[in-house]
DNA sequence: TTCCCTGCAAACGGTTTGCACCCCA
DNA sequence: TGGGGTGCAAACCGTTTGCAGGGAA
């Protein structure tokens, strides 16, 4: 559901210059690499990925260069519980199901559940807050594996 | 909100071993301080707010006690992006409002969306997944501090 | 006595930083 | 050429762990 299309590096590329970023290689295979990610990674994972083809890339640059990422907008972060960053190449709004069992993340998509809470906030309003995003959380376990193809299934990942 | 009140000795002695831990001098002081935290904290203000009563306590004993905490159902994590862990004493359902200018992470309550929320999830279900609990994460901006007494007012912490 | 808990201190691992060099606009 | 970006390596810092001593049932 997220790394679906791997754009062109032309329009990776425009992606940078369009969030401010210089298109400098580094950063171009860096970009790549997070959108070529299966679900969540973390910056080590990236690192490791890229060794083979740019062994001479520092995890210095690595860390800067997420970090650089996100407050451009062109990644998330994922919340959790541990002590670990967690980044996310998926934009579009979905939440997170935590399976205390093992621990695995899962993405969850759900618009309905997306738009309601969205319709919420939108109405309502915080006072005090503006709103720009936010992000559930759903912890529990997962069950059997029954895979009965229900409405609302999470996708597994990491 | 949370911490409103903390409970006299006999009774944290008491909390203690319904959750299954053996009530020990180093975890009644700590989960007594846990209690005694405005909003979120993290072992180090734990750690530090007892050297004055406790010199002798030990920094691990925080870390693994806050663990068995979280653990026991004593207290909870909060979820961030940061690579640094928050605990919170305060169990009944809210959220979390995270301020992209400061920094800071401001207490929710709003039962009416966790209702919302909740009914959602009973309701529906999620597909293979058994739903414990949830937290919703917003993230934005504090706007002007005009504290007009809204309905749905932040409850400034941490 | 037994088993769990704790203190201590070292190790760990992810993340950040200072600095000199390099590169793109 | 100028100013940001990068590589390198050390420093940081929150967290975990092994082990020996301690305490409560």
């Amino acid at each position: 559901m997220q790394s679906a299309t791997i754009p062109d590096p032309t329009a990776i590329r425009q992606r940078l210059s369009d969030a401010g970023l210089k298109p400098t290689q580094q950063r171009l295979m860096i970009y790549a690499a997070a959108l070529g990610m299966h679900g969540h990674f973390d910056a080590e994972a990236v690192y490791m990925g890229l060794q083979a083809d740019a062994p001479s890339l520092s995890r210095g640059t690595v860390y800067r260069t997420l970090e650089a990422f996100v407050e451009a907008g062109l990644l998330k972060q994922v919340s959790t519980h541990e002590s670990h960053m967690l980044f996310d190449a998926s934009l579009h709004p979905h939440h997170h199901l935590f399976c205390e069992t093992t621990g695995e993340i899962i993405d969850f998509e759900d618009p309905e559940l997306s738009t309601l809470i969205q319709n919420y906030l939108a109405s309502k309003g915080i006072d005090g807050f503006e709103v720009d995003d936010f992000q559930l959380n759903i912890f529990g376990r997962r069950k059997g594996m029954a895979a009965t193809a229900g409405q609302a299934a999470p996708h597994p990942t990491v």
